[in-house]
RNA sequence: GCCCGGGUGGCGAAACUGGUAGACGCAAGGGACUUAAAAUCCCUCGGCCUUGUGCCGUGCCGGUUCGAGUCCGGCCCCGGGCACCA
């Protein structure tokens, strides 16, 4: 820009001042203990082939926060990487017959070029990809030390299997039951698996969630849940013509008289004991396994179960209870046998309607346990008052206790006809523990049988340890030997890394590593004999659990060195609300093994966290006849349109009645709006979109259609909106400069210097820059950052005041709105605050604007005026005004006199500052 | 199924601590400028009617309050997660 007019040309100006900041290496952090840091962590990116509009919106949000923070002065650290081991390299490696390691590295340089024509304030000196050894191989010494910690252990587990791939499916690959490429059903497999013990964390990883003030309380909740931590008993059933007994952990042990089976798992050893009895049982308990493991298949299939024919003894009663394999108890979680309350369980209640089996009710609401009271005071105390009440209840004296046998009657047909009955309450039913409460039946239950040592109190997690094999080829190598003679031994560090070959074929069957009978052979490190090495490799969650910790220390012989506790902890964490559990959970966990290996002093590793919505678009498709299957008929089939090659038909009220293809002209169907996504072809390419509008507009878009919380939906016509907003800006500072010259003038403007006209502007311009920084600081809230300097904007361009000082004024408002643009359009405003005089670069610390509280005082304020709460007008009043003062004004005001005629006021309210509510009746 | 969110004009949204619902932007309609187009500028824009400082209106039903988009209870719908997608 310059005072002969030009237009706005993203390409050159973003183009220069990219150049600017490499040259000037203006992002490379450096340690600095006598500043105060700020480490801003944007989630890495999985190298997909190409950035989509998700990691725009997550990288800009980041980007936006680490610029603001460096104009408070702070020394900020904003770094990136490449979460580079995963599923879709080996699926891209099938389709395109190439090595997934090729795959992965071109995807990083193509996606960095990306990240970088968005001009993230990135230090990129920081930079690695997980996939490489001088990575990994932190991760695999790390293991191999919690091994010999004991924090390491191995045994089986199930996975889903695919019976005619024979291969292990990860739960994304099972669909509706079926193995994505053989359509298969799939199969519970049990195989041996390493595990890490999270579980010692559980109490820690809980009460952590009360440090973070600065994280979500969705995300807080979400985390405390899935940790859920419950106290309740463990106890054993004896089971008939069996030396082991049944163990199972409840955490309403008040129920007990209500049990009236038990469900274990099909892999429990009662259950295997009894198939391997009975050929035919055998396989009726085996196909209770079919189905993915995963919970919310195992929740919504149908529940079934299958008689073992073995029955346990219930502990208080001695009654012989049936015992059943379940599809819905899985082996792995507890003790893999749960207790049948179908009275107290919703899901205990379903088994029962379907196996026929007895509902038993010993617990009731408060107003049932009176109603039995009541009727037990005329049938005695030593009858069983349900059984009285509902046996005999014409024997009873009707007058009298009519009603209260209709409360029991209704409770008890609710029980045997809706559903069970799981709030906790009062215990019935149940001998020597009737009338209880659920504290009270807890404690005596749970004493009973603790004395007869059968069951312990016990505090049960939800959570279970973190199972961190995977039966895969594109991953990190787990680095341990198995021995025949010294069994499962740790490669010793000096062999570290155990390195995993990328020039490989790739078949997608198997994993090289496993199909290569060469790779796996290797010496005992503990007796020198023969041995194999692992074969599996880590989950990738191990290596984004950890990255936030090498940013720190780029080059450190271990994983990190001194320098992680200058930048640690993260200070402001940004990414998707889909990692809410998994992925922070474990990035929680891990802090804490890097803490308790002396590595780091903190106790979290992100003190605040911001999880951005999803990207969104419109859905468009047409409808097609594709030859069905079988018998040579058709079927129809959607085909997705991309919406850049849409154009959307309205009515004369803006309303869309419609959609065509710009490409042939055919009409469509709208499909709503969905994920941007593969499948539904709707993902807009962020790379057209920069090379169309410049990256700042991008930017400013992706801040400005939502609070960054919120789904984002993507819409080209908003986009031209903030294209416009630029050059408009441009323009107003174009016409300014051409009056002021160059710029360099004093732009300090004394309020009494203006007309009334300035005046009201200079107010607008302080209350925005007060306005525009708690949202960049404290609220977070970027688009109403934007929307309050578009109706700045618009106020600069309707003054009309035309002396030095109005001038003076112009070129205040302009530089204070360049600042406050910074963070978000950082291209933009390097150029403009040049143009507007400044000499220096913008990025070097430039303070973020201050606003000036004289001119923000004002002399008179807007009140409105309610009558019984309903606006009746507005009042002007002087800002010190007197309670009684307003009060005087509301009821004299003409509108208030006409709509409290007749009434008589009983009172006024008056807010100051806001409202005067004149109550009438 | 379970856990966590969300629902405000034709659309994205704003309303921050219970205090003037719809700022800002998009779309649409009308106008100006222009040979024309693009660009730009101006006006209108929740619904209803009796056009009034009128009535109704924040998913639905009920409650608390002088006052509810905001708080409470119940329901409906949509989205995220559910441990091997990342």
């Amino acid at each position: 820009m310059s005072s002969e007019s030009t237009a706005y040309d993203p390409g050159s100006v973003e183009a220069d001042a990219q150049a600017f900041w490499e040259r000037t290496r203006a992002f490379e952090a450096v340690e600095d203990p006598s500043r105060e840091k700020f480490y801003c962590l944007s989630m890495l990116p999985y190298p997909s082939g190409a950035l989509h509009m998700g990691h725009v919106r997550n990288y800009t949000i980041g980007d936006v926060i680490s610029r603001y923070q460096r104009m408070l002065g702070k020394n900020v650290l904003q770094p990136m990487a490449w979460d580079a081991f995963g599923l879709p390299a080996e699926n891209a490696a099938i389709r395109n017959n190439t090595a997934p390691a090729r795959w992965t590295y071109a995807n990083i340089e193509h996606m960095r070029a990306q990240l970088k024509s968005m001009g993230y304030a990135i230090d990129w000196s920081r930079e690695f990809a997980t996939c490489r050894p001088d990575y990994y191989v932190h991760e695999q010494r790390m293991f191999v030390r919690l091994f010999e910690k004991g924090m390491v252990y191995r045994r089986n587990a199930v996975v889903n299997f695919d019976p005619v791939d024979q291969t292990v499916l990860a739960n994304e690959q099972v669909i509706d039951g079926r193995g994505w490429r053989s359509g298969a059903l799939v199969e519970k497999r049990e195989i041996a698996q390493w595990f890490l013990r999270i579980t010692a964390y559980a109490d820690e990883l809980l009460a952590g969630l009360d440090s973070l003030p600065g994280w979500p309380d969705a995300v807080k909740t979400m985390q405390r849940n899935w940790i859920g931590r419950s106290e309740g008993l463990e106890f054993a059933f004896d089971v008939e013509g069996s030396a082991e007994p049944v163990r199972v952990f409840t955490t309403r042990p008040d129920t007990l008289m209500g049990v009236t089976f038990l469900s274990i798992a099909p892999e429990h050893p009662l259950a295997q004991q009894a198939a391997a009895a009975d050929p035919e049982l055998a396989v009726r308990i085996a196909a209770l396994k079919q189905g993915g493991v995963s919970e919310a298949e195992r929740e919504t299939q149908e529940k079934r179960g299958v008689e073992i024919g073995m029955f346990a003894t219930h502990p208080v009663s001695g009654e012989a209870l049936p015992i059943f394999a379940a599809n819905f108890v899985l082996m792995n979680y507890g003790t893999g046998a749960v207790m049948g309350v179908p009275g107290h369980d919703q899901r205990d209640w379903e088994f029962a309607q379907a196996y026929a089996l007895p509902i038993r009710m010993v617990i009731v609401s408060a107003e049932v346990r009176d109603a039995l009271a009541e009727i037990r005071q005329h049938v005695g105390a030593h009858d069983d008052p349900m059984q009285s009440a509902l046996g005999e209840a014409g024997a009873i004296d009707v007058v009298d206790t009519g009603a209260a046998v209709q409360v029991v009657q209704e409770f008890e047909d609710s029980v045997a006809n809706d559903g069970a009955f799981t709030e906790q309450g009062w215990v019935v039913n149940s001998g020597e523990f009737d009338g209880l409460d659920y504290q009270g039946a807890f404690d005596a239950i749970a004493g009973r049988l603790e004395k007869e040592g059968r069951g312990t109190r016990q505090v049960n997690f939800r959570l279970r340890d973190w199972g961190v094999s995977r039966q895969r080829y594109w991953g990190c190598p787990i680095p341990m030997v198995h021995c025949a003679v010294c069994g499962d031994v740790p490669v010793p560090e000096s062999q570290l890394p155990v390195l995993l070959p990328e020039d490989v074929a790739f078949s997608g069957v198997q994993s090289p590593i496993k199909a290569d009978p060469e790779w796996r052979k290797t010496t005992c490190p503990r007796c020198g004999g023969p041995a194999d090495r692992e074969t599996d490799t880590f989950d990738t969650f191990m290596e984004s659990s950890w990255y936030y910790a090498r940013y720190t220390s780029p080059g450190a012989a271990e994983m990190v060195d001194a320098r992680a506790n200058y930048w640690l902890p993260v200070d402001h964490y940004i990414g998707g609300i889909e990692h809410a559990i998994l992925h922070l959970l474990y990035f929680r966990f891990y802090h804490r093994l890097l803490r308790d290996a002396g590595m780091v002093a903190s106790d979290e590793p992100a003190t605040n966290l911001l999880c951005q919505g999803m990207v969104i678009a419109e859905t468009f498709f047409r409808e097609v006849e594709i030859p069905g299957s079988g018998s040579g008929g058709t079927v129809m089939d959607k085909v997705w349109v991309n919406p850049a090659d849409v154009e959307v038909e309205r009515d004369e009220r803006g309303r869309v009645t419609g959609a065509k293809s710009l490409i042939d002209g055919a009409a469509l169907r709208i499909g709503g709006i969905e994920k941007m996504s593969k499948s539904r072809n709707n993902g807009v390419d962020p790379q057209a979109m920069v090379d169309k509008y410049g990256a700042d507009t991008v930017r400013l878009f992706s801040m400005f259609a939502a609070p960054a919380e919120y789904s984002l939906e993507w819409n080209e016509a908003g986009v031209e909106g903030m294209s416009r907003f630029l050059r408009r800006f441009w323009r107003e500072a174009e016409a300014a400069l051409a009056v002021a010259g160059d710029g360099t003038q004093d732009a300090a403007v004394s309020g009494a210097q203006l007309d009334a006209a300035g005046q009201e502007l200079r107010r607008q311009l302080h209350e925005t820059i007060a306005k525009v920084g708690d949202d960049y600081g404290r609220r977070l809230s970027f688009n109403t950052i934007i929307a309050a300097l578009m109706e700045l904007l618009n106020a600069l361009t309707r003054y009309r005041g035309a002396d030095a000082a109005a001038h003076a004024l112009r070129l205040e408002t302009l530089r204070a709105m360049v600042l406050m643009l910074n963070p978000i359009t950082p291209h933009f405003a390097h150029r403009t605050w040049q143009a507007l005089g400044n000499p220096e670069s913008l990025v070097d610390a430039q303070p973020f604007p201050v606003a000036d509280p004289a001119a923000i005082a004002r002399s008179s304020v807007t009140l409105a005026l309610q009558v019984n709460g309903k606006l009746r007008g507005t009042l002007e009043v002087a800002a010190d005004a007197s309670r009684e003062v307003i009060e005087t004004l509301a009821l004299s005001d003409a509108s208030v006199v006409r709509h409290v005629a007749g009434l008589s006021v009983r009172k006024v309210i008056v807010v100051p500052g806001k409202i005067v509510n004149v109550v009438a009746s």
